[in-house]
DNA sequence: GCGTAACCGAGACGGTACGTCGGGTCTTCCG
DNA sequence: CGGAAGACCCGACGTACCGTCTCGGTTACGC
């Protein structure tokens, strides 16, 4: 992946009054690197500039934060992750909560930026406010399977869609942050099972 | 809370070869103060020792690192938070997402000290592990609420508790750490009985 | 002296492959009126271009530094300043500490000026050529003061006149280095009779 | 002068809640030999930090600014330069020019800080007020030559000490700012010569 | 009378330095 | 020995300019 900007070394000037795409590269590339090798705690806008060869004005011009920095690496590597449609809910959340989320974390770079990304939302107010927002689209996004279980009659109309993907992704996030992913993946059926259908043999006293 | 840490001001030297209550006191109403004061980005060692008029290496030499602190300072904050035992498991995961959870972190600046907690815990190995080992001993509380209820023969005995639990908390994070507590309490009930009994009316295709 | 710069607004592209002399002036402008507000700590090629909506090439086309441009700021306010031939040497020499220098440097903006243009030549080795330059092309109009006092017989032929004029500026550039202009300009007469008679009454042991 | 701050290498930690010599010397050091090696254009705090192996933070903790650091090498140099008292005034004065200025400069590196301070307090208010007080001390001590002539009886008691230190001092500044100090050296006798009896054969129109 | 060369504005680029903040370690001094 | 105090090195922060570069557009001149 960075093969191609180790090798252009040492030139990478202005093309003019307008955003270098090289630069952008080298500069995601870069901090794509960092976090790989090592971790949330080697990533520091000081150090992607030294790695990418670039200036620290020039990241600080294109992202306001770390944060913005953080999940556009993120965003990078969610290379159109498609919903593969199954026809039935069960199916469509399985692999919503497997290929969107807990194996999609594990499989790559993105749980370890993901994770990044969640806790500098803690800390600042801007970084909050960038999370937010894609997770309103991404949800909005997942809302849709529910909306297409309804067209079938699957489920009623007047099922609250947001709070089962709240519960799916929750869960997701939980394993997430515990570096429980790996335990998760074989609990990807059951906790789907459990939000369709409940406790299996659950008889209120 | 910090009033007599203010009034006693100046004087706070050694009191001998011993571990001086006082500085600990001071030092742990100092962290509190300051996070509820400008939240989690005014949290440092530097300032927290400023405020209670301690050196840094007291801190340090008492807590590791900011985590373990911040740690205390949640610990100090959740007294003495008993199960009110219903006589039903419905009854009893409301109260537990909503006493010890999602309720809980509303009403006090626990929720604010958690939310730094787990970021910290994404960035530092040893956070991790201390958040590790409170969750694993929080969890192992509130698995009980299950056993109970499959000795009511409420649920089968063969239901995986961890599982369930895991599903609560999970929830109760995610709203936390999005800054969406208040609206996740008024759906408390609705995800308890999603858990227990699945989506109403959902018939597989 | 503005006002022009200031009504073209927003329209001054190029005008051919010559030189638009509406862009230096705009830019003469802007690096007057930056002096003046914000004295030479508000002097930057950066500022300039912004203030005078200009691209900053189009500075460095013209003027290869910073002190260049001072020096012609400076020469551009320094609008004939005739020597008034008083006939005597005395006279003359106090016209010229005066008109020349310490007068004209307390009456506008030029003594400003210059003290950067100094203090630049100390760090930038072409400001000090440029500097070296001018000092020596104003120097040599000065001796004609003393040249003209030789042909008048008030001197003889063979006084240092280089020397003099070196003991004049020398002590104009101290005042104005040190801030000291006001005080300088009740000492004019001094400085020169003490140049042309030596200390009164010396009397050496 | 530096061998010992550079086989120190890499040990100089706290000593306690005080100055660390050690520190100071060895930043002292690093300011010295950036400004011999580089000239004023190689002297940032940046540089000796990293030169003197010293935090940025150190170095602000004790020397406001640059220009306060630069002084300070200067002072270090200015070692007891004691006045040689030759019972006249002007051998006195020769011996200040000379001794104590102008070949004082030209024979370390002290013409070239010294330069530096100058040209930063133009720029500085803090820098200016700092060259001020120490002017003002320095031809404090000088006007004690005068102060003795006119006890000896050399020059009347209404001499106006402080212009004819204010000349001397003039004439050295010039020459240092030009660059001219070899040039100067060769001028000492005459310039004091001028100051005390005035240009030799003037005659008044 | 038409191409082209030099100018213009704009602004991004890799850099260096700024001055500040916090981290974690160390030592001294007092009680 | 505990605790305060605070200095130490280190490194990151976000900003300001530096001087260079490329762009797209605009004349005026020379072939």
């Amino acid at each position: 992946m960075n093969s191609q900007s180790e090798n252009e070394q040492l030139s990478r000037r202005s093309i003019g009054a307008r955003r270098n795409p090289a630069s952008q590269e080298a500069i995601l590339d870069a901090a794509a690197d960092l976090l790989r090798e090592n971790g949330i705690a080697g990533f520091s806008i000081e150090a992607v500039a030294r790695r990418a060869r670039a200036g620290k004005p020039t990241i600080y011009r294109w992202w306001p934060n770390r944060t913005v920095l953080m999940l556009d690496v993120y965003k990078r590597f969610k290379t159109a992750r498609t919903f593969s449609d199954t026809g039935s809910l069960r199916g469509d959340l399985i692999g919503f909560l497997d290929n969107q989320l807990i194996g999609f974390w594990r499989g790559s770079l993105c749980g370890l930026v993901y994770r990044a990304v969640i806790a500098e939302a803690q800390n600042d107010v801007g970084a909050a406010e960038a999370l937010q927002a894609y997770q309103a689209e991404r949800k909005g996004v997942a809302v849709q399977i529910i909306e297409k279980a309804k067209a079938r009659g699957e489920v009623p109309p007047q099922t609250n869609a947001m709070l089962i993907i709240d519960m799916v992704v929750s869960y997701a996030w939980h394993q997430l942050l515990l570096g429980h992913l790996d335990e998760a993946a074989g609990q990807i059926e059951s906790v789907i099972d459990t939000i369709l259908s409940g406790v299996a043999g659950y008889k209120p006293v």
